[in-house]
DNA sequence: ACATTTGTTATGTAGTACATAAATACTAAA
DNA sequence: TTTAGTATTTATGTACTACATAACAAATGT
C-alpha cells in the first residue's frame, strides 16, 4: 500500500537521455513559436547546432515526432510541422498480450461507458438509411451460426458508432475492439442480455431515445453484472 | 469531395525510410517471440547486424519504441520489454494547437459520450464517502466567483470520473479536457444547463440510475442544442 | 570475510563520410 | 525566345568509427 503510493508519486527519475530531452526541447520550440502544421522546420543540422548536440541524437528525436505523424520531411525540401494522426500512436501500443490485467480491465469499461453513451449523439444523427442497414445486420446475424457471432457482434456494434457520424470515435471504438474481445475470450462462456440487437433496431426506429438507453443497458446487462461481483475483489 | 474520398483511399505510399521499417519488424519480431514485460532483448549491436542495417537506423527506430514505453535501456544490462503507458503516446500528440477542426469536434462529442455513459459504472462503484466529497465541491463551488467556473467545472466532473475507480478512464478525461475547454471557448457566452452540479449530487444521493442519466442529459443539454443545430452544416 | 580496485560490456553521444532525391541553375537545340 | 535536357546544389538518409559512461563481475589486497 504504501509502496504503492510512493511509486505513483515520485517513481519516474526519468534517467533522462538527450533525446528525451531533445524530445521536450523540440515540442517547447514548436509551441513556443507557434507554427502550424505546413510550417518549414529548421534543417537537422541546424537544430543540432542550436541545442548543442549531436546530429545524430537530435535524428532520435526527430525520429519520434515523426513516428507520431507530427512532422514529415522530404529530402531537400527539409521538414515540415504536419497534423498528428491523434490515434495514430495510441494504436501502436493497443496489444492485449502487453497490457496488464487492470489496464485492460479499464478499457473494456470505458468500452461499456462509451456504448451506453452513445444514445443522445445516435438520436441526434440517425438516418433512415442508416436504421435500415443496422437492420440488415441484425436480420443477417439472425441466420448465422453461432461461430460467427462476434463478428456480427463487430459488425452491429461497429455500425451504431458509424451513425454518430464521429470518425475519431469510430476509429477509437476500433482499437479498443481487440482488447474488450480479449477480455471476453479470458471468460466464460458467452453471455447474452435479454435485449438482443434486433430489438435495439426497432427501439431506434420506434422509441425515444430513453428507450433506447434502458434497451442498451439492458443487452449489456450482463457485463455490468459481472463488474458488480468484481466490484468487492477489488 | 472526389479528391476528398481519393485521399482517404490511397493516400499513404508512406515513402518508408529505414527507421519505419525497422520499427514495424521489430514490433513482428517482439509479437513473434512472444516476449513478456521484463525479458532482455538482444543487444543493439546483435539486432542491426540480423537487420542488416547500421546501429544508427536501429536506434533511430528503438528510441521510438522507447518513446511508447514498450521497452527500457540501462547501460550494459541492455533492453527490457516493458509495459508502454498506453495513454502516454496519446498524451503526446493532443495538443489542441494541431489538430484540425474536425477532430477537435470529435473529442468534444467523444467526451460527452463519455459523461453520458458513465452512470452505470458510477452506482456500481460510488460510496457514501465519495458523495460526500462531491457535496463539498459543488457546495464550494456556489460560493465561488464566475472566473472560477471552468475550475469547479474541472473538480466537479473530474471526480466523478475518480468515483468510476477506473484510472485509466480518468486519465483519458484530463487528457481531453484541454481539447473540451478549447472548443467551448471558440463558442458563444458560458451556458448552463437546467439541472446544476449539486442537482446531479442529490441525484447521486437518494435517486436512481435512471434518474441520473436524466439529469446528467439535461446538465449537458446546452451541448446537445449546439450539435443538433450544427448537424445541417456537416 | 569484506572493501577496494580493476576490467568488461552494452548503451549513450559525437563526428565524419557518402548516398539519394529534389529543387535550381545552366546549357544546348528547336 | 522557348524548351528539353543536363549539371549542380542541398537537405535528408544511411553507414561507420571512436569514445564516454554506467553497471556489473571478477580479482585483488587487507
Amino acid at each position: 500500500m504504501a509502496t504503492n503510493d510512493l511509486s505513483k508519486d515520485l517513481a519516474p527519475i526519468s534517467s533522462n537521455t538527450m533525446a528525451d530531452i531533445v524530445e521536450v526541447r523540440l515540442r517547447e520550440y514548436l509551441k513556443k513559436k507557434s507554427f502550424r502544421p505546413g510550417d518549414a522546420l529548421p534543417k537537422e543540422l541546424e537544430l543540432a547546432e542550436a541545442l548543442g548536440i549531436s546530429r545524430n541524437v537530435l535524428r532520435e528525436a526527430l525520429s519520434r515526432l515523426r513516428m507520431l505523424g507530427m512532422i514529415e520531411t522530404k529530402k531537400k525540401r527539409g521538414m515540415i510541422l504536419a497534423r498528428p494522426d491523434i490515434l495514430g500512436a495510441f494504436e501502436r501500443v493497443l496489444d492485449p498480450l502487453i497490457i496488464d490485467n487492470n489496464t485492460l480491465q479499464d478499457i473494456f469499461e470505458l468500452r461499456l461507458v462509451l456504448e451506453m453513451g452513445l444514445a443522445d449523439l445516435l438520436y441526434i444523427r440517425k438516418t433512415d438509411k442508416d436504421i435500415e442497414e443496422l437492420e440488415n445486420i441484425a436480420k443477417k446475424e439472425a441466420k448465422l451460426d453461432d461461430s460467427f457471432r462476434i463478428k456480427s457482434e463487430i459488425a452491429f456494434h461497429g455500425k451504431l458508432y458509424d451513425i454518430t457520424g464521429n470518425d475519431t470515435l469510430k476509429r477509437f471504438q476500433i482499437m479498443l475492439m481487440p482488447t474488450f474481445e480479449y477480455v471476453l475470450t479470458q471468460e466464460q462462456k458467452p453471455i447474452r442480455g435479454k435485449v438482443n440487437h434486433m430489438d435495439l433496431v426497432q427501439i431506434l426506429k420506434n422509441g425515444t431515445k430513453e428507450d433506447f438507453k434502458i434497451g442498451m443497458q439492458a443487452h449489456l446487462q450482463p457485463h455490468f453484472d459481472r463488474l458488480s461481483k468484481l466490484k468487492t475483489n477489488k
